[in-house]
DNA sequence: TCAGAGGCTGACCGATCGGTCAGATCGGTG
DNA sequence: CACCGATCTGACCGATCGGTCAGCCTCTGA
């Protein structure tokens, strides 16, 4: 079946996202993934070297864009404007990536270890850093932290709000609820 | 070995109570359990019933507090007051509780499938409810949810704070960052 | 017509998982 | 001494995991 078309690769891509997002990389097997497609699990491999380079490819665009948040993050001269850059290219690599960041949930402690994510670590330490305003004090940093990791976490459950809402919501709330710089 | 203590049972528990805390639930094998504690895998499934009971058991003074105050919220009389009750109480209980907590991070999703948190699910959603002061707007709800996932997160990750620095953080953000009723 | 490449399958592999079980080892009791 | 119940062990089980492999089918182009 489907032998003319070998778009397989890409179906195999859009089954995983589905998966990921409803039951988490570990609790997604290659053999759901091949029953969601409707191949057998050796024809998801066939496509894929292994299911971390599912995973790669389906995450890629949004490790790019958090990379290049990183690098005009960097570029900032004062904490005040890493602060601002941060907030508001989080919100919107959040926004635009939701449903790749809510194939994530509940598993970045141990899917951080995954080659894909090797920077991640440290990029969301800076990013934490920049949002904290360069505070060394430690309630900018839980903060920080806190938001940081719930815009994560909580991103891909607003499938209802459009982006324009959800990014002014997330804005507006950063606003409050950042510790100003100094 | 250790013949005359039945401290096993404890042993366990502070063993679990570790490995679930450095890789997780669904990370942590029984042969790791019984490897830290020093004993078989077969002596940790003497000591309980199933890698469930353990959870449970590490769980349970976490859940009855939270059910209590759950209780305390739907108490109060208008939307304010919930609202309040609900944010001090979540800080109290995620500052307490910080250590049990971070068991479960990065995991939510598929363990709220586990009869100890068979009501969890509901209780956070109200819980949701009364930090968005009862509000239907999607900015409120979406502000509560955020703080509330990112605070569970993360609570766990401030070991070298105080409770009472933690506390005082955590419940000046939720004061700047929560909608105010109406 | 036929060789070959691309796409795919079923059978299989070793590892690991949670969990079971028969039995060994002990301290205490009669 | 015999017996008992609590504690613990090693061997084992079935299920599931990610991944491999030999080979089959179909389409294509010389």
């Amino acid at each position: 079946m489907a032998r003319p078309t070998p778009q397989t690769h890409g179906d195999i891509l859009a089954a995983a996202a589905r998966r990921f997002a409803a039951t988490g990389y570990r609790g997604t097997s290659l053999q759901d993934i091949a029953s969601e497609v409707g191949c057998s699990k050796a024809a998801v491999l066939y496509h894929f070297a292994n299911k971390e380079a599912i995973l790669t490819e389906l995450m890629a665009p949004a490790i790019t864009v958090l990379q290049s948040l990183d690098d005009r993050i960097a570029a900032q001269p004062d904490p005040a404007s890493a602060q601002q850059v941060a907030a508001e290219g989080f919100v919107d690599l959040a926004v635009r990536f939701r449903r790749e960041i809510a194939l994530l949930r509940g598993e970045f402690p141990e899917l951080l270890q995954q080659p894909v994510f090797a920077h991640i670590h440290e990029i969301s330490e800076r990013l934490i850093d920049a949002m904290a305003g360069r505070s060394e004090r430690a309630s900018a940093r839980i903060c920080a932290l806190v938001l940081l990791a719930g815009i994560a976490e909580t991103c891909g459950q607003f499938a209802e709000v459009s982006d324009e809402e959800l990014r002014d919501a997330l804005l507006a709330l950063l606003r409050r609820a950042l510790e100003p710089v100094h």
